[in-house]
DNA sequence: ACTGATAGTTAGTTTGTGCTAAACTTGTTG
DNA sequence: CAACAAGTTTAGCACAAACTAACTATCAGT
């Protein structure tokens, strides 16, 4: 009944085959999720207001910019402030959702805001929709 | 009160500073997790049985085992297998610590044991040490 | 209208992480 | 012991994500 050596590495080896490809998207996520933030608070997303946020020097946003918009997650011309395409500002919308939902959670559980913050940084890119289903499930049962 | 723009810029930019350095180390603990796991269940750590388990290359594997060795958590000669040095292992056995936790508090909150080995490959290496003992203190809660 | 400050871009480098293909060891076995 | 299979290493490539330095564009104030 166990499953075999070959078979066990292959289901391991997709987990972490996963976790890489997420790693592509999450950049990506930052990003729009910036953006979307700051043209809401600001009425426009700058690349020096995108890379002081960010921690990185003008030159790197401009370098993922152009990679966000090859990926069609952005647009954006010389010199002018940057936009999302419907897929970025769809992608903004759900990971924002994403970064509340694991804040929330956490602080639920009794993280204090600040910890809870950084961590779900790290953390929203990681969970799945059932997890994030049980994260719900259990906040409402705090509050009922 | 409230503090001024560059300040929040500051501190969102650490954040994000540091789930980048995170991600330096995720590679690593996933390596001496699984190099200690291999020498602890079979006796030795082969390059092939990484790769395998990793779902990379044999090549990807030497690189990266390179790396870990100038940064000296594990030790290789050519054609030889692979050891972890003092601060392999520690790192190794903190990391599979993290994991069990994580996983043990998925499936705490209803995860099915799929979900939580996959989810928790990539949360358990942006959890911080407060909200692994709020992870702690439910659980010991759940059992009470 | 000029000019200096601010913002944005470009070029070139580094490092990490992956790949394929080819060469080389090692150990087994006929 | 020669040959072969399995495992390992090397070389060479590519792309992402960061950096610095140098250049260019925009715009606001005099």
């Amino acid at each position: 009944m166990t499953a075999d050596k070959e078979t066990v590495a292959k289901l391991r080896a997709e987990r972490f085959q996963r976790v890489r490809d997420a790693h592509q998207m999450e950049l990506a996520e930052d990003y729009v999720e910036l953006i979307a933030e700051l043209i809401d608070r600001t009425g426009e997303a700058r690349v020096v207001d995108l890379a002081s946020y960010l921690g990185v020097t003008n030159a790197t946003v401009n370098n993922t910019i152009a990679r966000l918009q090859r990926a069609g997650f952005v647009t954006s011309k010389p010199y002018r402030s940057i936009f999302l395409t419907e897929e970025g500002q769809a992608l903004a919308e759900t990971s924002r959702e994403r970064h509340e939902l694991v804040v929330h959670f956490l602080m639920a559980l009794g993280v204090d805001e600040f910890t809870a913050e950084a961590d779900a940084e790290g953390i929203e890119h990681h969970v799945s929709e059932e997890t994030l289903q049980a994260f719900r499930k259990f906040m409402a049962k705090k509050k009922g």
